[in-house]
RNA sequence: UGACUCAUGGUGUAACGGUAGCACAACUGUUUUUGGUGCAGUUUGUCAAGGUUCGAAUCCUUGUGAGUCAACCA
């Protein structure tokens, strides 16, 4: 009933205006990545973006390649962007190609030579860079600026039979070579590049460049709001230039800042040089901030969606902190994990007073936030695994853990009284010893004994054995980018450490890859891709939350 | 010594000349067989100076600060 007036953001509200007064009857968007990487983070924003565009208004939108450079582009990407996409949860109307349009970019920059809007340039790059000048000192005009468009016709056509060398010329729109802005001075549309494309092979040896196949895709799609990021925005006089010169179809560009995300790095190149160089294992490393980097380190699509419409879109600087991310990685992962227990740092725990030959089957609740979860039956033994820093030699205030003297509840189990410990000549703690409470078991507890501790456990005749990968941030700086030198020197050397044996509890061996678990008191926990039946392998997602953790720092 | 963007708590984002709100983070308390979750609450903000107005985060002026632009990359 209440009908709340949903704030719009910039783009929602001109949309909305554009609708309003009949402009459009429905809008199509586009996303359209350069198949030369795999999608990260902040393409995730702009994927929410556009698809979320149109399906909050009548319309459609469109995956696009922006495949124009031959040199950096591979079928591999392609996969890897569409694989993601879906993912992520969007599915696209049409699945198009720039370089579908290399014949129709080719007339239309054939339609600029004829209205002596563009001429062939002999000028190297080093004499081109001289031309334009710098932002607060106009350029000069090429020599080639006023060939015939007879002329400009022949060499069009003949660069694009392949008979110059690479490099050799290239087709230039002549605007103004004063103008403020750079990009205004007589950009390059076109250069000779004999390299084999990803898609058409070798039919072409010229290629167009971002500004003359960009806007006039949007065109030919009849794309009605083209959004890009900020740095786009020079961009925009010549897209619109195009437009009108050509008297194509008239899309239009919007930019919004593009988000960051502190203690990462996601520019391609770099993300590129981190694999190549090895500083982390693949693309899709559960470091990363790549979308299949996360989905590898178990972050549900929903937390990566709700995140993005959480932080919504601007155009001022931003930097995002990642610890957001990760609450909508918890706030799912609490909902739909079973609860299972795994000890990652043993230590024995033995119970004097429990038979040495027995072993009970107990229930435990899978899911306490989920009534219809069910529960599993645990193995309990006289030989516990559990975790090293639940133990203290000494009893400390506010301390709710085990330590001579003190009590905790097992989980699921009973409660058990600390009587003893052993330790080595160095000092090393090797076991502790229990008595336990037989009334105090749990669901059917006639102790009466209260304890402000339950910890976790796995019987050590049932256990069974996985590796685990804790992962940390990949950088120690929140903005690698900012900071003096090299983004490689602040990298986290401590970003991924490996537990190679580890006791879980037997029902964890029938996990299926991209399963994911919460291990009680230790965080969320995904099945890797490369674990087998014989080396079960987790990720850990994200930790808990932990506020003995904070109380301890104090 | 240019053009173009931008400026709201620690972070991100609302407000469309009329009560500065939301989320995260932080901090209290409470619940809890996870020091998790849930619940209740608290703290923190309009870059500055002028101007217009009954009234300004919002409009105007000036200043300050940050970012972008000189790839045959996208």
């Amino acid at each position: 009933m209440s009908e709340h007036m949903e704030s719009l953001n910039f783009i929602e509200e001109i949309i909305e205006q554009d609708l309003k007064s009949g402009k459009y009857a429905e809008i199509i968007t586009r996303f359209p990545p350069e198949p030369n990487g795999y999608l990260h983070i902040g393409h995730a924003s702009s994927i929410c973006l556009n698809f979320g565009l149109t399906k909050k208004f009548p319309g459609h939108t469109n995956l696009r390649f922006d495949d124009t450079n031959p040199s950096t582009e591979e079928t591999e990407y392609v996969d890897s962007i569409k694989e993601d996409i879906r993912w992520l949860g969007f599915e696209w109307k049409q699945e198009l190609y720039a370089s579908d349009y290399f014949g129709q970019l080719y007339d239309f920059a054939t339609i600029l030579i004829k209205k002596g809007l563009a001429y062939v340039d002999d000028s190297s790059s080093e004499e081109i860079a001289i031309q334009k000048g710098t932002p607060t000192t106009i350029g000069t005009n090429s020599p080639c600026r006023n060939r015939s468009i007879e002329e400009n016709v022949d060499l069009f056509s003949r660069m694009k039979n392949g008979e110059f060398a690479d490099g050799s010329k290239t087709l230039r729109a002549k605007i103004d070579m004063a103008h403020t802005n750079m990009l205004m001075r007589d950009p390059i549309l076109y250069r000779i590049k004999k390299a084999p494309h990803h898609r058409s092979g070798n039919k072409w040896c010229i290629y167009p460049m971002y500004d003359f196949a960009h806007g006039q895709s949007d065109s030919i799609e009849q794309i009605t709001h083209s959004i890009c990021t900020m740095e786009f925005i020079p961009h925009r006089d010549f897209y619109d230039w195009a437009i009108e010169k050509l008297e194509i179809y008239p899309s239009h560009q919007y930019e919004f800042a593009r988000r960051n995300v502190n203690y990462t790095v996601t520019s391609k190149r770099k993300l590129l040089q981190l694999v190549q160089e090895k500083h982390v294992e693949s693309w899709d490393d559960p470091r990363m901030p790549t979308l299949s980097g996360m989905r590898r380190r178990g972050y549900p699509a929903i937390a990566i969606r709700n995140f993005c419409e959480r932080i919504g879109i601007g155009k001022r600087e931003n930097l995002v902190d990642i610890g957001l991310l990760e609450f909508f990685v918890r706030e799912d992962l609490n909902k739909t994990t079973s609860r299972v227990m795994a000890v990652l740092d043993p230590i024995q725990l033995s119970i004097t007073n429990y038979p040495s030959e027995q072993t009970e089957l107990l229930p435990i609740e899978n899911n306490p936030e989920d009534e219809t979860s069910g529960e599993r039956q645990v193995p309990f033994s006289n030989k516990l695994w559990i975790e090293r820093e639940d133990f203290k030699e000494e009893m400390e205030k506010k301390w709710f853990r085990l330590a001579p003297g003190a009590m905790v509840r097992l989980k699921g189990a009973y409660i058990v009284k600390c009587t003893d410990f052993k330790k080595d000549a160095q000092g090393n703690i090797l076991e502790i010893i229990c008595e336990y409470i037989p009334e105090s078991k749990s669901g059917n507890d006639t102790s009466g004994i209260q304890v402000k501790g339950t910890i976790h456990w796995v019987s050590q005749t049932n256990a069974a054995v996985a590796e685990v990968r804790l992962y940390d941030r990949l950088f120690q700086v929140e903005n690698p980018m900012s900071e003096e030198g090299d983004f490689l020197d602040y990298i986290n050397p401590n970003s991924l450490q490996i537990i190679s044996k580890a006791y879980i509890e037997p029902s964890l061996s029938h996990a299926k890859t991209g399963q994911a678990f919460q291990f009680i008191r230790k965080g969320y926990f995904v099945l890797d891709k490369n674990s087998t039946s014989d080396n079960l392998i987790f990720n850990r997602t994200v930790t808990l939350k932990d506020n003995w953790a904070k109380v301890q720092g104090k």
